[in-house]
DNA sequence: TAAGTCCCTG
DNA sequence: CAGGGACTTA
């Protein structure tokens, strides 16, 4: 039925971004003759301004259609024909309206037409007497409204002036489903509207005008919102009485929407009637002009067709509207006041992606996502899996807003110690996330000094858990090289790759911080000191820590291929993921890469040394090569380095020497026949290297 | 084709 | 040490 394809395509218009949606104009708007005599072509109308500008001509334009089509407009057979149109139960009483809308698409829809041709079409002849009665009535109570809504139309609107529930239960379904739609369409107004915005407000291009911009737009917000508000109560208004007049329940809102979402549900021969309505678009016709146009154009054909459903439409859309303007105008001023922040010249991006300003500055540059040339050059040095989590993380609608969206997990109100009298004990499990901060690092260098007289099987693992990677006491400058951007690529990187950022719950306790991979790793001040150790203590907490690194690396004497079975044994304190055990994997990849290197190089050595054996190749503790593979497995010094392992290398040396003697290193691929000597001297790693177990 | 590895670069 | 391209292998 017409009227039911009318409201179909009108309550999806707005989301036309789904294909499925893409209705063509319907014909019989085209058709409408009467209203297109009465207003002068949509698309020279919405030239210009933002939708909520058009949306208001349209709105002026309505009424001053409904006000001069008068009383057949406000005819109660207007809403008899729609009735008799949408309702099936009406449809057996207006039988010779139900077969002509089945042949003819235009002018049931009209109301101009139903205005120019009466009531006669729907045959409701017996209904004339009340109908026009009620008629009266209504415009009676018109023009008392309209002299309220003149005295009100200033004064801000009461917050009770909202759908009652008695009004929004019944429509629930319709106005979940036109908001849907609305919001949908709300990222291409959006687009409009920005565009607007820079076309007037940014034309001028220069920080100066911004201001004076900014202000007026702000005017232009208020002075539009001001007449939204009136135009809103008064429908509102209008249609409370509306509703108090009809008692027939045949004419009910209730009625009403149940007709309309009996027909709603009923599905429609979208062959007819879904056509694409951004054609002008597909086919790289106009974007915004003409396709607002056209759908102010398909607005006002629906009011003027469905007169009993316009109010509750233009309510919706006003409250839409209403809603949307007052963020539009939030979101611009927090724009212009973050873009303001970020051109002012009290902030200095300096080299390295420090930014010099005050705290509040900092905050916005610390957290605004999109305009930070620092934010960019820190999301340009974190691995591509990171970007996507972060691309998990954060859905693309909070581009915008995230200037104000900061994560605050329970763990970045904790307080850190900075207590450097308080020692920990060598447990295995102290949260990693400490061991970066520069007061541990002093602790841990203590620490190392006790542990450099422990044996392995004792205290290695507390050496090797407590033993920092650097050692230093803190100092500003300490602070400084662990945030550099370079530096600290590597310990964002040593999270997994791909890792979604999921909280893992790793079964060494090890607490899960927040989330913070979008935040960017500017170089901060010593005054940012102890938000910094919170995003330090998150990197080194994400996965893998330097703790890990460690053990990998003291794994290394062991094992130089370790299967996945072996690595997942030894790392069964982290969540091994996919990503993890490819990181895995490549540290292991990575330290073959360097005792391989260090084995050709020390064998070209011997050669140019003029060691002429291989007998007088060895490896030995005080070998140049044992103290260059030790330095970088074992840097602390820490771990008795295992026998086998100077057996391998020695093993290596000689294979590499043997080699190189005999020119095999012509052949690109002469390492290979070592690699495969060398992988099958693994031994078993120590079961002291497994994951310990949680201590308290 | 996916996983693993090598090799190079930063 | 990570990233990534090239290459190999199952």
């Amino acid at each position: 039925m017409n009227p039911s394809l009318l409201d179909h395509s009108m309550h999806h218009f707005p989301s036309s971004t789904y294909p499925e949606d893409r209705a063509e104009h319907p014909p019989y708007f085209l058709h409408d003759n009467t209203y297109n005599s009465s207003t002068p072509p949509s698309s020279s109308r919405s030239s210009g301004g933002s939708l909520i500008s058009m949306l208001l001509q349209k709105t002026i334009e309505s009424e001053q259609i409904l006000q001069e089509s008068s009383a057949a407009y406000y005819h109660p057979d207007a809403h008899i024909s729609f009735s008799a149109l949408t309702s099936p139960r009406l449809v057996d009483h207006h039988s010779s309206t139900s077969s002509k809308s089945s042949s003819t698409t235009i002018e049931p829809l009209s109301p101009a037409s139903q205005a120019s041709t009466g009531a006669s079409p729907n045959g409701a002849g017996s209904n004339q007497d009340w109908t026009l009665e009620l008629g009266d009535r209504r415009q009676a109570k018109r023009a008392r409204v309209e002299n309220i809504i003149r005295g009100i139309a200033v004064s801000p609107p009461s917050p009770s002036v909202h759908c009652t529930d008695g009004e929004t239960t019944p429509t629930s379904n319709l106005q979940s489903e036109t908001m849907e739609n609305k919001q949908e369409n709300k990222r291409k107004q959006r687009v409009s509207q920005h565009q607007d915005l820079l076309t007037t407000g940014g034309a001028s291009g220069k920080s100066t005008d911004e201001g004076h911009n900014l202000k007026k737009q702000l005017q232009t917000m208020q002075r539009l919102l001001g007449q939204l508000q009136a135009r809103f109560i008064q429908i509102y208004e209008y249609q409370t009485e509306s509703q108090e007049d009809v008692s027939d329940g045949t004419f009910s809102t209730g009625v009403m929407e149940d007709d309309h979402q009996s027909t709603w549900n009923k599905g429609y021969p979208e062959t007819e009637v879904f056509m694409d309505p951004y054609s002008e678009f597909n086919n790289g016709g106009p974007l915004d002009r003409g396709h607002l146009g056209w759908k102010n154009h398909k607005l006002t054909d629906y009011i003027h067709s469905n007169p009993d459903k316009e109010d509750k439409l233009l309510a919706d859309i006003l409250k839409y509207e209403l809603s949307r303007a007052v963020n539009s105008s939030v979101d611009s001023i927090f724009k212009n006041i973050s873009h303001t922040l970020f051109k002012s010249p009290q902030l200095h991006i300096k080299d390295g992606g420090m930014v010099e300003t005050d705290d509040e500055t900092m905050f916005l540059s610390s957290h605004e996502p999109a305009s930070s040339s620092t934010h960019v050059d820190s999301m340009s040095r974190l691995p591509p899996c990171s970007k996507s989590g972060m691309a998990q993380q954060l859905p693309e609608i909070q581009t915008e807003a995230l200037s104000l969206v900061v994560q605050k997990p329970a763990s970045m109100t904790r307080p850190c110690s900075l207590n450097l009298t308080v020692k920990r004990p060598l447990h295995f499990h102290q949260p990693s996330l400490l061991y970066n901060h520069p007061t541990d690092l002093q602790e841990d260098h203590q620490l190392l000094d006790n542990l450099k007289h422990n044996s392995f099987h004792h205290d290695t693992f507390g050496g090797l858990q407590c033993a920092p990677t650097t050692t230093g006491l803190p100092t500003p400058e300490r602070v400084d090289l662990l945030w550099d951007p370079v530096k600290v690529k590597s310990k964002v990187t040593s999270r997994p790759p791909r890792s979604p950022q999921v909280h893992h719950p790793i079964a060494t306790g090890h607490n899960v911080l927040l989330d913070s991979s979008c935040l960017p790793h500017v170089k901060m001040e010593y005054g940012s000191f102890q938000s910094m150790v919170k995003r330090t203590s998150y990197v080194l907490n994400e996965g893998l820590t330097t703790h890990h690194l460690k053990k990998a690396k003291l794994m290394f004497f062991y094992t130089r291929y370790p299967s996945s079975n072996v690595l997942t044994t030894f790392f069964s304190d982290v969540q091994l993921t996919r990503c993890i055990m490819s990181q895995l994997i490549k540290w292991f990849s990575n330290f073959r890469e360097f005792y391989y290197i260090q084995m050709e190089k020390f064998a070209r050595q011997a050669r140019v040394e003029g060691v002429n054996s291989v007998r007088d190749v060895a490896v030995r503790r005080d070998s140049e090569l044992f103290r260059a593979l030790n330095m970088h497995y074992n840097k602390a010094n820490d771990f008795q380095v295992p026998d086998r392992f100077l057996e391998v290398a020695e093993i290596t040396l000689q294979e590499f020497y043997i080699s190189i003697s005999l020119a095999r290193d012509s052949d690109p691929s002469w390492k290979k026949a070592i690699y495969k000597v060398i992988s099958k001297l693994d031994s078993d790693v120590p079961a002291e290297f497994k994951a310990p177990p949680i201590t308290t």
